[in-house]
Parts: C-alpha cells; structure tokens; sequence
RNA sequence: GCUUCUGUAGCUUAAUUGGAUAAAGCAUCAGAUUGCGGAUCUGAAGAGUAUAGGUUCGAAUCCUAUCAGAAGCACCA
C-alpha cells in the first residue's frame, strides 16, 4: 500500500520545511493520465497560506525519489514507476497486522421474522465490510445481533398457545409462526387484551417464569436453525451471535447507575434520557419496568468496549433505525459507556422497496423471501448453464448467489433498492457473472500452460494501465473498506481492461516471446486479482461456466 | 406539524467526501467472428446534476429558499 508512505513523506517535509501540520489527502485518480496517486495539497496550502507554490513541488519531489511527479493546475500528480509495477510479477505484497480492533455488526434479524429480501442490504454489505477489514490485517470480528427479546415473543408465546400446534410449527417452524404473527395482529384489533396478556408474558420471560421461557428456548431453536441453512447458503460465517437477550441483564445496571447519576429521569413511570434539548427522550425502561431495544443497545456498546475491548464498532442497519441509533449513540456518551478511543460507525443503508415502490411489511405478510429469490436465480442460471451442458449444482449456486450479492454490493449502501426480478436477474454488463466469465476466460487460458521465465516487456497502454490498476488494490481495499461499492466497481474495471487486452491481442499466437510470456503473467495476475477481490466481497469464482 | 434523508443521460446506478473534460451498465443505432470461451470487443448518440440564488481559485457535493418524494417522531426493534 503506497498512500500511508506517500501521505507520511509530505506531510513530514512539510513540516519540516514549513512547520505547518497539515493534513494530506492522497486520491487514486480513475484517469491514469493523472497520475497513479494525485494530492492537492499545494492548492491547500496557497490559499492557506500563500507558499511559493513551484518551490513546495520541489520540496515535495525530492522527497518522493522512488515515483514520477508532475505538477498540473497545481495538482500534484504521482506515477509509479514502470520498474516497479513490473515488479508485481515477483514479489507479494505482505499486509502489515493493526493493532486497532473491529467489531462489524449486521444482518441482525428478528427471529420468528421470515428472512427476506429486505435483511439482503445489511447481510451482504456487512459480510463483505467485515471480509475487507480483516484482509487488511485488523483485528476483525462481527456479531449478528438478533432480535430474540421483547414483546414480540409475548405475542407469540400468546398466539401459540390460543391457536398454535406445536407438531405443525416443527415442520416449517418460521412459516407457521409468521402466520401466527400476522393473525395476532390482525386479532389484536378486536380484541384489545391480547397485547394485554402478550405484555404480560414477556414480562414473565424477563422474570424467567419456566414455562415462558422454554416457550421462548423453543422459539428461537427453531428459527436460528432457518437461519443458520439461510447463511450457509450465504456463505456468511458469524463469530459472534450474542443477541439482545444478552443484554438485558447489564441493561438493568445501566439503567440503574443512570438514575444514581442523575443522568436519566423517571417521567410516567417510564426511565428516559434527554440528549438533546427540544427532542423527545429516549426511552432506557418501560413503565412496567421492563427493559428495551435502547437499554439493549447500550448495554450491547458497554460490553464490547469494557469486555471485548473494541475500538471500532460498525453497525450496518436499516436507514428507519439511523435518527434511533444516533440519539443512541448520544446517550451512550452521555452516561460514559466509551472512551475517547472507541469510533463508533453508522453504515445506514436504504430501502428495499417492491415493484412499484411498495414497502414491505412482515405484518401485513407483504415480503419476498429470500429463498424466493435465490430458487429463481438458480433456475436461470440452470437454464443459461444447460445451454452449455453443464449442471454442476455447485456452479449454479456460485454464479446465482454472486449475482444476488453483487446486484446489492454494486451501490452505494445508502440507495434505494426497487426490487425488479429482471434487473436482479440480469447477467449482462455490470454484473459478477462478467467478472466470474473473465475469470474462467483467463483460467482457461492458462489450462495446460506452463509460463517460463523471461524479460517483461509492456508492449502496449492498456496492458500498463491494468498492471497499474493491479498494484493498486490494497489501496482501493482501504477505500472500499466502508463501501464495497468501490470494490464491485474496481473489478468490473479490471475485467473491462483484461478483456480489452484479451480481445486485441491474440495473446497464444504471439511470436516475440517475452511480449506473449509477459502477457500470460498478466493473466496470471488478473485471475488471483479477481478471485481475491470477490472473496472479499463474498462472491466466488467457478472453474467454467 | 417537527426532525432527517433523497432528487445526476429514456431507465438503473458511479463520482475517492470541495478538485482536473460528471463515469458506467441497460435500452437504441452502427460495426468486429470459422476465435486463447461472443455471458466478449469497438464505435455513435445521450445529462451539466429538481429549480432559483449564494460562498469558493474551484460545487453534483457546502449555505439559503422553493418544488417533488421517502423515512423517523416515547414505552415495537
């Protein structure tokens, strides 16, 4: 990774030569043109402060020997040399390990709750949040925080026991409490004290009254189970499912020392925390004493600060829950759950709405599921396979699942999705199965090659600009690292360049020696580029297609 | 009503967080093929970023107003 030495170098020399301290912001320009790295700190420090622009180039220049600078509208663009962008070929680049430790939290699903298309967002962005981080040598985990505590298993608990069999809930245990969910709702209107009743039963589970609770044992048994098969189809793996169940006990000494401390007040009975003035408080304890989502989530920051010793915590949740988890985030500091230290990141990402724009509703049972979706995407892809006579299922996973995953990973987390089953299911363009398809084009390439050493010789542009653009991978990883976007995008660009060089060049057929070797180590290169890069955002590579 | 967010080619999205000529894919039109895998490649056409002001050497990005849409607004998570 370049940018950490380049941005030291000048902001060392700076300081040295001027005793300013400022800050240097290194870019990867997409137009090579403009250098591999580019820094407009010049600018910045002119109109700061007034510097002899072309002297601080200087400065600048003799202190970056190792690259090619030139100076253009007084941005300062940065070339790597061609002797070391050839050098890839030889030497791997290590990763230095970080002290700073990450927790990635996502997914996060309600249990009882179907896993639909609308828990995509954070599942997949998180997962590959996650993948980057730990690539880059942080000290990673991640944590599915699940929604197993609260009123919700009152009302199920209530709904199970008025219309529920256990036998028929065993056989599709999600389906069938979903089913007794929606009827619930739908009964509460005309009978107001179910909720009653469910209220008081999830009471009882905070009191661990017996028959709740092995209610509830039973309930989440059966859905982490479902979503257990959903993941491993994912291929997410979680280090930590901790939950808010928890958490509630630690939320009641939060709770506690935030009144002692005159932090939060008692209003209607009800324990709150003011943040800011003019805004509704948050809620810590319920009038009945019981704790809450908040009281969960604070007490969920506690632990991962004082216990797991955590320095960064990303959450990547729904954008409904941002103006939530801001205030959250406030009270947190309010009543000294983290240090100066600890970063707290809020990933908030956008709707998955229906065709239409229609949102959807668990209540009203207005959902795609999940594994909806990825039946029709593996028809499709069986269909676009069998074409091409294979039936690998394996294969039919991997290219049906990247494309699910690729179609979320290739936005910016916080847009919109509207859900279009052709747009999901298309695999032209800008989609994982161009990048998978130029993957098995380079593989079958080198099938039944061996490459000999000889002189690296880059006969043409494009060849330079993708080696150019394959050094610079850790540096996009660490721009990537809160949005996978840039990723998706930089493999898409890779494949684009490879295969521009591929469709050009009929690289076996090459007679000069050193031009057609140099090129199968450039292939050679693309291939672990591309597997590398779509690991990392949770997508894999097949053998043909 | 208050708070927050969004508005970029016909459509779906980018734009390294205030930088260089706003970048791709789909769709459209015109081309490349007995080829190392055409799920590919080349080219054309297509927006000056909702609107009107402002700040700045520089604005899709910041500020103000207006229009349109979405989300949140105390005992659900």
């Amino acid at each position: 990774m370049d940018i950490d030495n380049i941005t030291t170098t000048i902001g060392d020399i700076i300081l040295k030569k001027y005793n300013i301290k400022e800050k240097v912001e290194i870019s990867l320009p997409k137009d090579l043109s403009h250098g591999d790295y580019s820094t407009n700190i010049i600018l910045k420090l002119y109109s700061k402060y007034k510097i002899d622009r072309e002297q601080c180039f200087k400065y600048i220049q003799e202190s970056l020997p190792q690259y090619d600078l030139e100076i253009m509208n007084f941005f300062i663009n940065i070339f790597i040399k061609e002797e070391s962008y050839k050098n890839i070929f030889n030497s791997k680049e290590s990763i230095k390990k970080k002290n700073e430790k990450v927790l990635v939290e996502y997914s996060s699903p309600n249990i009882a709750k179907p896993f639909s298309i609308g828990h995509l967002t954070t599942t997949i962005i998180g997962d590959s949040i996650y993948r980057i981080y730990k690539y880059l040598g942080y000290n990673t985990t991640n944590d599915n925080h699940i929604g197993d505590w609260g009123v919700q298993f009152g009302k199920l608990i209530y709904a199970i026991k008025e219309w529920g069999d256990i036998n028929t809930i065993e056989k599709d245990p999600i389906n069938e409490l979903n089913k007794l969910y929606v009827r619930f709702h739908s009964e509460e209107e005309n009978n107001p004290q179910s909720l009653e009743k469910a209220k008081e039963y999830s009471k009882q589970l905070a009191d661990n009254n017996k028959e709740i609770t092995d209610y509830w044992e039973k309930i989440v048994d059966w859905s982490m189970s479902e979503f257990n098969k959903t993941y491993s189809l994912l291929d997410i793996k979680f280090e930590n499912t901790y939950g808010e169940s928890f958490y509630y006990k630690i939320a009641q000494d939060i709770i506690n020392k935030a009144i002692k401390d005159k932090i939060a007040v008692i209003e209607d009975n009800a324990v709150v925390i003011y943040t800011e003035k003019e805004k509704k408080p948050l809620i810590i304890r319920k009038s009945d004493n019981t704790t809450l989502y908040a009281s969960h989530d604070l007490a969920t920051i506690q632990y991962r600060v004082q216990d797991l010793k955590i320095d960064t915590i990303i959450y990547e949740i729904g954008v409904e829950q941002k103006q939530y988890i801001e205030q959250m985030f406030k009270a947190a500091k309010l009543l000294n759950l983290y240090n100066k230290n600890t970063k707290l990141i809020l990933i908030s990402n956008g709707f998955i709405r229906l065709p239409g724009g229609e949102k959807m509703s668990t209540r009203k049972g207005k959902t795609i599921k999940l594994n909806t979706l990825i039946e029709e995407a593996r028809i499709k892809t069986q269909i676009l396979l069998k074409e091409r006579n294979i039936e690998d299922p394996d294969i039919i996973d991997k290219i049906a699942i990247g494309a699910i995953k690729f179609n979320v990973l290739k936005r910016h987390y916080s847009s919109d999705i509207v859900f279009e089953w052709d747009k999901v299911l298309n695999f032209e363009g800008d989609t994982s199965v161009y990048i998978q398809y130029t993957y098995v084009r380079c593989l079958s390439l080198l099938r039944n090659i061996t490459i000999s050493d000889s002189n690296i010789i880059l006969d043409t542009n494009e060849e330079k600009y993708l080696l150019r653009n394959i050094y610079r991978f850790q540096d996009y990883l660490d721009l990537a690292k809160l949005s996978p976007n840039i990723l998706a995008e930089y493999l898409l660009n890779i494949s684009r360049l490879y295969n521009l060089i591929y469709s050009k060049h009929n690289i076996l057929k090459e007679e000069n020696i050193d031009i057609k070797n140099t090129r199968l180590k450039i292939t050679q290169k693309t291939m672990e580029t591309i597997k590398q890069g779509l690991e990392l955002l949770g997508i894999n590579t097949v053998e043909k297609m």
